[in-house]
DNA sequence: TAAAAATTCGAATACAAAGTCAAATTAATG
DNA sequence: CATTAATTTGACTTTGTATTCGAATTTTTA
């Protein structure tokens, strides 16, 4: 049964278009990324999918819609990172290197963009985003402190701990670039290391 | 003679004119850190100065180079801290700390903001800015090698050494507030120490 | 293959914010 | 004081870009 809803799919409408919408929000995360949200107009996201302006209205409420979208996207594959439990005999150490990996990988590897532009955001939708930034925030945190009970993270403010290493995860989304000589999987396995030593015991 | 030229300052006409153009670049800069550029309307600025916008004008050819004065003050500030020479017997970790906590002081105390938005910036500006920014990385690379040499600092891609705590620095302007709990030192000492023992040998 | 639904487009509108300017105000000077 | 220079302003123009909309085109369905 669900495999021929899989055979189906390229058929269905619904899905069709979920899967177009799905693609104008990636592409658009990518050049606010790389160039910022009021840097990138309408037309220019039109033309990267090789549509014009107009047509995205058909996909999307407006252009606020596609950051929020955006935040949205980055942040649901870091909540399903974290849905990944921690084994038994795990140090809250290991762990946190873990999930801190993933993120590292989502960024280089993935195509998902995590934004900072929170500001252009009015009301309503700011506040959906900071909560889940801040959830995120806090389920970090709680792993550190977690670390710090047993024994494998030094001791010190949690917060600024996370602080520290998010703030290098964000900055390497804003300076990558696939293209460039480094691969991610080194990035990844120096940033781990980095965190790894910055913070254990 | 200097201290005649300092007491006549109040009345010097061009002192005057620096002083206020500085200030108007200083506050913009602040609320660019916290809103973004876009977001920073020039009547805004104005008000936040009790000024209207078009008196900014007096001061500033335009928006655009009020966002270039901003980049050209944090690093002219960083630049300054990097002139302190690196004492005979000092590692190179030891001198890296020095340097990051006078960078970590100078974006919690100063009032100096370290902004990113470099693509709002066009042509000539941009470029001026980002080779001032990548010669900032290149000494603090060259730093980092040196401690690897001196055996102080541990063995690796130094860019991405420096990538890393770099990013945390940034990070660290776009959400610190000065009225927040954390006091500025505590914040530079447990940065410096997470930095001393993310990349330390 | 005709009718209906989905998708895209060109052209027009709307609007917020940057930038201009002549005139008013305030401060310095002889 | 009166004159000149520095500073600020209110009202206006300009500009860039988001958004709308009726019509055209393409795709699906019967």
């Amino acid at each position: 049964m669900a495999d021929a809803e899989l055979v189906k799919a390229p058929f269905d409408r619904d899905v069709q278009f979920a899967a177009k919408k799905r693609a104008v929000i990636l592409s658009a995360a990518s050049a606010f990324r790389r160039r910022g949200y009021h840097n990138t107009s309408m037309t220019e996201i039109g033309k990267a999918l090789g549509l014009t302006k107009a047509a995205l209205y058909y996909y999307v409420r407006n252009k606020e819609e596609i950051l929020f979208e955006s935040h949205l996207m980055a942040y649901d594959s870091m909540d399903d990172i974290l849905k990944v439990a921690q084994a038994d005999n795990q140090t809250g150490l290991d762990y946190l290197e873990t999930i801190f990996r993933q993120f590292v990988n989502l960024l280089t590897q993935s195509g998902v963009s995590l934004l900072t532009d929170v500001d252009s955001l009015s009301g309503e939708r700011q506040a959906r985003i900071l909560e889940r930034r801040n959830d995120i925030e806090k389920r970090v945190t709680h792993i550190v402190k977690q670390g710090q009970d047993d024994g494998s993270i030094r001791a010190g403010d949690a917060r600024l701990h996370v602080f520290f290493f998010m703030g290098a995860l964000n900055w390497l989304n804003a300076w990558f670039e696939s293209e460039g000589r480094l691969k991610g999987e080194d990035i990844a396995d120096h940033f781990t290391m980095q965190l790894r030593y910055g913070i254990s015991t």
